[in-house]
This record gives structure tokens, sequence and C-alpha cells, in this order.
DNA sequence: CTTGACTGAGAACGATCATTCTCATATATG
DNA sequence: CATATATGAGAATGATCGTTCTCAGTCAAG
């Protein structure tokens, strides 16, 4: 269900690796596959660490005790505490856009982007990383390395949330009440600030929820085909 | 222009205070104010550190630096770094809450809210002041104290709004597509993701934000008396 | 078995941190 | 002036942190 592509790019360099030479490619396979264990099972750990205590409050023994290794073990995967920060930002951000390439696919448009959303809410909340985000955001407003990631994670997201919307203005599918280079940052903005509150630990309902983001969706973009309108809340008594 | 009341409530004791006997009132105010003065002086130069560096990143002796002042000197001021951190999380929120007790100040119900968040968002931008709004919230996830100072000017305002919001219900000035227990916390927590996004330093128009919003407002909140939706967005060329 | 690279444990190191100690100065009070 | 108290500077302290060092075990290859 997640995202476990661990394309990280993180800027250390790979030397230990043995050279790709031409021979026994299969057994570089199975070393390979060790060390991704190790270094999943460490960021598990520093994750846990991260979520509890910060990126500052957590000591990398803290994280080596929690991750069940030496430090002399953890410094052969990681060459710095940076480095995992830097990994768990990039990690985190590209979840979270997995999570919103999903709008789109939904019956209507509107129907496609609540569905994004609230499943995006749903995970970033079951999995406890509420916390995590805000840590991650607030490292981003000082740390090159982490706004980068950021940065970057947020310009795809944004490109194709403009050209979809581009569309379907340009399709008369929609009527927004500004410039969508307008509505795009602040629609993500508000998505931010929910995900951050953690509104569903609140205990609000979920359909209350989806009924208030509906409406909010529905009167930025002002759908014109009339069935967009029609699935005003799905759950109203 | 800005909240200067100083009445954050500090949980160390101030019993460097000479006793209030009946001698010289008139001397214990000059002491007095010359302690609020260097204590103001700390807090200025504590959140220009933190603004940049985080509460964690932030040492004493950067602190001490900025102020102009030795280790000792400030120890007699902050018994502690939490001191300082918890001191100037209460007077961040508090200016917040004060700037939001703004709402119902307008000529309509929309207006007086939309002027309220606003000026707040123009007020946070203007002072540089997401970081440090950022940093408070992560901070608020883990450490106790912090986390008792946003719940308490959370809970202040949220009644007001709430109260609000109920008496506006009741006399059939608007009829909200949700309940309000929903629509409060929901709205708060869009109002936080726009302040930590800091969307104007984005370069966003604010005539353009203030439509957006006005439109999120109406939807959710669906104003009954008819000029109340009128001035839709008063820039509008 | 020997070799050589990889992996790991855990002590150790230097730096930095929050805080305290010592001593000096200033100021109000009698 | 003498005394007591508030204020300040700056070195010192003990703890903690990120990181490195040393050495021992593992395991595939010859």
């Amino acid at each position: 269900m997640n995202v476990r592509s661990f394309g990280y790019a993180m800027n250390f360099d790979d030397t230990h690796q043995p050279a790709p030479s031409d021979a026994a490619p299969v057994e570089r396979g199975l070393r390979a596959e060790k060390r991704e264990a190790q270094t999943a099972r460490i960021m598990e750990a520093a994750r846990k660490r991260f979520v509890q205590s910060g990126f500052r409050g957590a000591s990398m023994h803290d994280i080596c005790r929690e991750a069940g290794m030496s430090p002399g073990a953890l410094y052969r995967y990681f060459p710095s505490k940076e480095s995992i920060i830097e990994a768990i930002a990039e990690q985190d951000r590209q979840a979270d856009l997995a999570n919103m390439m999903n709008i789109g696919n939904g019956p209507t448009l509107i129907d496609g982007f609540m569905n994004a959303i609230m499943t995006h809410f749903q995970d970033v909340h079951a999995r406890g990383m509420a916390p995590l985000f805000t840590e991650i955001r607030a490292e981003s407003m000082r740390n090159e390395a982490v706004a980068a990631c950021c940065a970057k994670n947020e310009m795809l997201f944004v490109n194709i949330f403009n050209a979809f919307l581009e569309q379907a203005k340009a399709d008369k599918r929609i009527d927004p009440v500004a410039e969508i280079d307008a509505i795009v940052p602040i629609m993500m903005a508000l998505g931010e600030g929910m995900i951050m509150s953690d509104i569903l630990e609140k205990g609000v309902k979920p359909e209350s929820i989806e009924a208030i983001l509906r409406a909010m969706t529905i009167a930025i973009l002002r759908p014109q085909t009339p069935h967009e309108t029609l699935h005003e809340s799905p759950n109203h008594a």
C-alpha cells in the first residue's frame, strides 16, 4: 500500500559496494539485499525517535538503541545524522506526493480530488506521521538540504495540479474564483494545515470533514457540468 | 501596534523581587521597570535566534551574544532555556489570539471574519514569524509545557469562535454545511496551514487570497441575509 | 585453511551545550 | 561612609552529543 521505492537521493557515495565486475552478479544481489534491509531498519528506528523527540532532540545513541545496533554498525550505512534526516524527509515527501497523485481518479473532478485528499489525511493519521510532517516543515525553514527536498517534491505536485486545473478550466469544466496560480498554493497550504493539526485525532467525524472540504472546493473551483455539484455530501441525513 | 502585555505565565517564582513592604513603592517600580526591559531584550534576542536556528539549534551562548549579555546575567532573568522557550511560545500564542479576537468587527459577519484573518496573515508575514510559529507547533507535539500553552490559547479562541457561530446560526444569519463543532477546528487548521506556508511570501496577491478565502468561508457558513454575500471581493478589477 | 573484504560492538574522543561558580561592580538604605 | 543586595562578566563544569577508533567475528573465494 505504501511507497517502498527507497529511491531517496542521498548525497554520499556508495563506494562500499563492490565494483560491478563481470563475475558473480547473483551474489552481489544477496549482499545488497542485506544492506537494504539494514538501511530500512535504521530508518524505521530513526523515524520513531524523530517522531517522539524531533530531529535535534533524538540522539544517535537513541536511534542505535531503537534499531538494536551499535554506533559503529550504524555509521556503516549512514555517514551522518544529517544524512538520515535528509533520507527520511525525502522518503516522507515522496510518500505524500504519491498519495496526491490520485487526484483525477474519480467519477467527477471534485470526487477525484476529495478521494485523494481524504485518503491522504487518513493515511497520515493512521501512521501517526503528523508530528514528523510538522518537524520536516520546521526543519525545512532553516536546513538547506531539507528545504531543497521539500521544494523539489512540492514543485512536482504543483506542476501536475496546475496543469490538471488549467486543463479543466480550458475545457470549461470549472470556472475558478481566482487565477489558478493563486489557487494551487493556497489549496496546498490548506491541506498542510489539516495534516499538521491532525483533525482526525481530535475526533471530528470524517463525514463532516468531507462535507466541509467538499463545499469549500466547489466554491473555489466552481464546477460547471451539472452532475459535478450533485454529490454535495454523500453522507447527509 | 503589537500586544506588549508581557503577561506570559512563567512557572518559576520571582523571589528575587524585594518583598512588597510598606515603604517606598515608587523605587520598586523603577527596579521592576529595568527588569522588564532586560527581560524583553532577552526575549527579543531569543526570538531572533529561534527563528533562525530553531529551539534546539540555538544555543544559550548564541542568545547571550545576540542580547549582548553574559550567561551569568541572562540566568538572573530566566532559570533555564526551557523557560525562555515557554515564555516565547506563550507570548506568540497570545499575540495570535489577540489578532483573532477581531472576528465580529465588520459590516457583515463575513467581512469581520475576513478582516481578522487577512490582518493576521499580514501581521505574521510582516514580522517574519512563520518559522517561529511552525517551530512552536512542532515543539508542542513533544513538549508538555508548550503543548499546554498552545492548548490553553486554542481553547480560549475555540470557545469564542464557537459561541460566535452558534449565535449567528441561532439568529438564522448563517446556515453552516456541517456541525459547528466540526467547522471550528477545521477552519482553524486551514488558517494554521496558511500561516505555516506563509503564502504572502510566495508572491500570491492578497486580493487573490482574499477572494479565495471569502468564497470558501461563504460556502462553509452560508450566510442567509442577502447583503452578506454581496461584497464577494472588495478589490475586483 | 588462508586471505581479504564486510560487518559489527563498544570504548573513546573532541566539541559543544546548558548551567553554575566566583568575583567584581553598582546602587539603594541606614 | 558602611552595609546589604541586585546585577553583571566570564571562566569553569559536568553532561551529552555526533563521530571515530580499535579490534573481533563472519563469510565467500582460492
